[in-house]
DNA sequence: GACAAATTTCTGAAATTTCAGAAAATAGGC
DNA sequence: GCCTATTTTCTGAAATTTCAGAAATTTGTC
């Protein structure tokens, strides 16, 4: 496989955006070269077209496996893995959004649980009122994702599409 | 001020889940401190409850209040700001969405829509559906976004409590 | 407008993160 | 079941980020 000007130019970028959002530059990269890719490409190819050490590769892709961004196939007679990431950018948002819900805000909610009942037991009311407030806030964002992941992929870009139209008739409310 | 050790606790797991967040302990820190604080501080008093360098707080607030997360107040006849925090969760949630929105995805789609016309003007019809795929997510999550900042606090709150319902419903459509 | 209190900016040190190279483990084909 | 291609883990070096201390700037009072 080879690289147009334009995928290489949309891999550069999007490796800079992942730094921006907290992803390593070389793991974006991955996940923007295959979002471009034709077909399926081994570990040893992305390494060559990326020009990174085979141990990144395999950290990252193993990263972009756990949050299901990236499926590794197997082909016969080939020891092989071939690699291609999850196209639809909806369920991609998708998966992203319930990976995030799954490693930070259900630690949150949990921190802030702690809290509220140790305030309780202090019999501090100012900081419980606090605790509650934020645990009311967590817990949406929480129940929105999680529900979020109950629907296909299609409703959830709908949901989004309508976002605006949504809160529009939710303010009359 | 002194601080309960229930506050101390939470202060330090706030710092926690900001580092997860991609926010620095100590901004993290200094939020959670105006979060649960009764009164406005000052810098100094910040530095002294949490140990933290006067250079370290003064950065931190600015970036803070940035994100419109802090309020600075003057009082007559003393120099010194006082500062407090946005304590209702909800317009909490909001400013952060709008900041995020605005340092991360507004970047994005513009990213996006370069390598696009660059993708058109290759004659890459591939890579342009898919900055295409692309360029429709990211510039629903902005209109989704920018729509939410017209709305007030409890609209906000009201359309996130009714996430589940309304996506239930969207289902349907 | 001078002075002092308060804040901000600058600089570099410490800690963390990212990532390459080498060594170890795994796995598929014969 | 052995052999080797492939992948993973381990280690440390390089880059980045965070944050303290010092110096510079700003701000408000007199």
């Amino acid at each position: 496989m080879q690289l147009s000007e334009t995928q290489m130019k949309f891999i550069r970028r999007w490796g800079d955006m992942g730094t921006r959002w907290g992803i390593p530059r070389s793991t974006a990269m991955l996940h923007g070269l295959l979002y471009v890719a034709q077909s399926p490409l081994t570990a040893e190819e992305m390494c060559e077209l990326l020009q990174l050490a085979r141990s990144n590769v395999s950290t990252s892709l193993k990263e972009l496996e756990s949050y299901n961004l990236v499926y590794r196939e197997s082909r016969p007679g080939d020891r092989r893995s071939f690699y291609r990431a999850e196209c639809d950018v909806w369920e991609m948002a998708r998966r992203i959004l319930e990976e995030r819900r799954r490693r930070e805000t259900a630690g949150a909610v949990l921190a802030v649980e702690e809290c509220l009942a140790a305030a309780k037991a202090e019999g501090d009311s100012h900081t419980a009122a606090r605790m509650e407030a934020m645990q009311e806030l967590l817990q949406t964002a929480e129940n929105v994702a999680t529900v979020a992941q109950r629907y296909n992929t299609s409703v959830f870009r709908r949901a989004a599409l309508m976002g605006s139209k949504v809160l529009a008739l939710i303010s009359k409310l």
